[in-house]
DNA sequence: CATAAGGCAACAATCGATTGCAGTATAGCG
DNA sequence: CGCTATACTGCAATCGATTGTTGCCTTATG
């Protein structure tokens, strides 16, 4: 094998543990392999490229934890999920999971690292505090503000990188990137109103800052539309054990009084619609559905979802805009995104 | 100034930066601090608990880069996704998410941090070698073998703590935890032929080895089933962008030759589904539709998949064992666990 | 030929926590 | 009272890479 300098190289030589050894193998001292392979012109081009081509034959790479401790940033972004009022639901929520997977796209094109974390703050009320100050990571992308806001104003009062997927309240602290909740859902209610739907439920859980945001908006539709009208509200849990058992007894409870949902989630609109049929009510003729989310699964119901979208493909690319924003020391504000109804065939 | 167990303790005092300060503040050496925030025995417990309240009062937390440098190790697992076959798969893929989410709560349990890694060998050939001797992580858990089965072999000779998802082939050298595809598909291909159809369809790429032991799997089935019972293979890959397309050219060439679809994926299934009432075709009446995961959308379409059930649960469960076994210098074997098939309504 | 200038590389301090070993104080016992 | 054992604590080396500063060597120019 006619490899770079060496005669017969068979497989990866003789592991390289750190810059030393290297340094030693290529004849010159350790701070010249440090910039070498970091491509600093400092160094002859010559030389350069003859330390990275060795370090390449030993399969050798820079030792992070000593690189992240001496430049004091880590390129880790921590992804947090802060399960607040529904301790039980899952990291696996389908919303939280498809942002999770815009984010990390967005993160791996940029460099970045992306750590994960479960936070359950009842059982530990410094979650937040104890990744932000745990030195792992150069900033955080929070989840959902669960029912936290108090919290996330508290810890990012001095903690700049941190940015929030939720809802933004007049004058908060923290820089959220959401969609508009209140405009969700009175669109949602205008929409199944206009639709000639008088008798509607709201189902979700309003614990929770952003989904009582939905459930206002909806509200806020149904009272101006004037008399006629009229939203009842049905607890619905966002973790997908508890949801099922609750829509069933929702539905059971409110029988004949309704011919419009709006849910707070796609998950719970596809439930019910499944539930809806199991009872033999058609959707949308006997009762119209509309969902919230436009997660993929929206499209694979049938019939399929009518709902209000959350863009969490720009979303997550803003959240990432953002912070690096703040990690660079800037000060970027909120941004609220406006919600879009996509009708399609349930509502 | 009051300081250290002090009178009046307004909010956080001066922020501490690291071991020494707080060594100062208490009046001790660094070395000692270290071993109370440990909570070593070594220290005198009316100390060691001075100290710990010290620490909590001042916010102060150990620098983790400085902490795992020193002892050579991170606390943190890293979790990879190969997109190997089929580069435009989203890390949103629904089924990458669940065994994710389900990984992310087993690690969370033990204690482990999980970074989230994407790696895309076409672009990067040495894209397991960086994961792996990039310093970062104490071990590596693989979420599906994609095309890339030789790669993870050559790794897997000198580097132990991996554990991957996915098939199990006689002899191979790294540990993995999967479903028995070929008897999956197997199963999969029988139920339909029991129920009475003889000519299948099976949905899926195989250009990966666990897609292609399922359709070996189901192919087992047809021929030893004797004549009269056919299968036919149409390549739909697992982006969910391509997959509609892909599904739509297939089911439109294929049309009339078959009354039963053996998916490679419940995504593919019930997108499947989702066309074929868009022809106008009745599922299962008109064809039957066997899917494949049960993953949580398998229970959100209309009908109801039925479906050969990969229990990501357990299995997140197993990886995490067998890598911490493999951390702790174990050599355990692979684990292959049975599949099931759900009977619900679309076959 | 001499001197200046510029390009490269070596040296050593530094990031912050951990830990083996040495040292000191206190108690206990003869 | 003195000596040993025990229980803590302090000291200093170490993990591996980065980077400001110093110094050498080469090349160019008067």
């Amino acid at each position: 094998m006619a490899d770079d300098d060496s005669e017969i190289a068979p497989g990866p030589a003789k592991r390289v543990r750190n810059i030393a050894e290297l340094a030693n193998l290529a004849g010159v001292s350790a701070g010249t392999v440090s910039r070498a392979l970091a491509d600093k012109p400092m160094v002859n081009a010559r030389t350069r490229e003859r330390i990275q081509a060795l370090a390449r034959k030993h399969g050798f790479q820079i030792n992070q934890m000593a690189s992240k401790l001496r430049r004091q940033k880590t390129g880790v972004i921590g992804v947090v999920i802060p399960l607040g009022h529904d301790r039980r639901q899952h990291i696996s929520d389908p919303f939280f999971m498809t942002l999770l997977g815009a984010l990390a796209d967005q993160l791996t094109e940029s460099g970045y690292d992306l750590m994960l974390s479960r936070a359950i703050p009842q059982e530990d009320p410094n979650w937040l505090d104890r990744i932000v100050t745990s030195g792992m990571v150069d900033g955080v992308l929070m989840i959902g503000q669960s029912d936290q806001f108090e919290k996330i104003e508290q810890v990012a009062r001095d903690y700049a990188p941190l940015v929030v997927w939720g809802t933004h309240k007049q004058g908060q602290v923290h820089c959220s990137v959401g969609t508009d909740n209140h405009a969700g859902g009175r669109m949602a209610a205008e929409y199944l109103l206009e639709k000639g739907h008088r008798s509607l439920v709201f189902l979700g859980d309003t614990t929770g800052i952003e989904i009582a945001e939905r459930y206002r908006g909806a509200a806020a539709a149904v009272s101006s539309f004037g008399k006629g009208a009229t939203l009842q509200l049905a607890p619905v849990h966002l973790s997908i054990d508890e949801m099922t058992g609750e829509i069933a007894v929702a539905l059971t409870a409110l029988e004949g009084t309704f011919d419009g949902v709006v849910a707070a989630s796609d998950a719970i609109a596809t439930a019910t619609i499944r539930q809806l049929a199991a009872r033999g009510i058609a959707v949308p003729e006997g009762i119209a559905v509309i969902g919230f989310d436009d997660l993929p699964l929206a499209r694979y119901t049938l019939p399929q979802l009518t709902t209000i979208r959350q863009d969490t493909a720009t979303g997550a690319r803003r959240m990432v805009e953002l912070l690096r924003e703040k990690i660079e020391g800037g000060t970027p504000g909120s941004s609220v995104m406006a919600p879009e109804l996509i009708v399609r065939d349930s509502a």
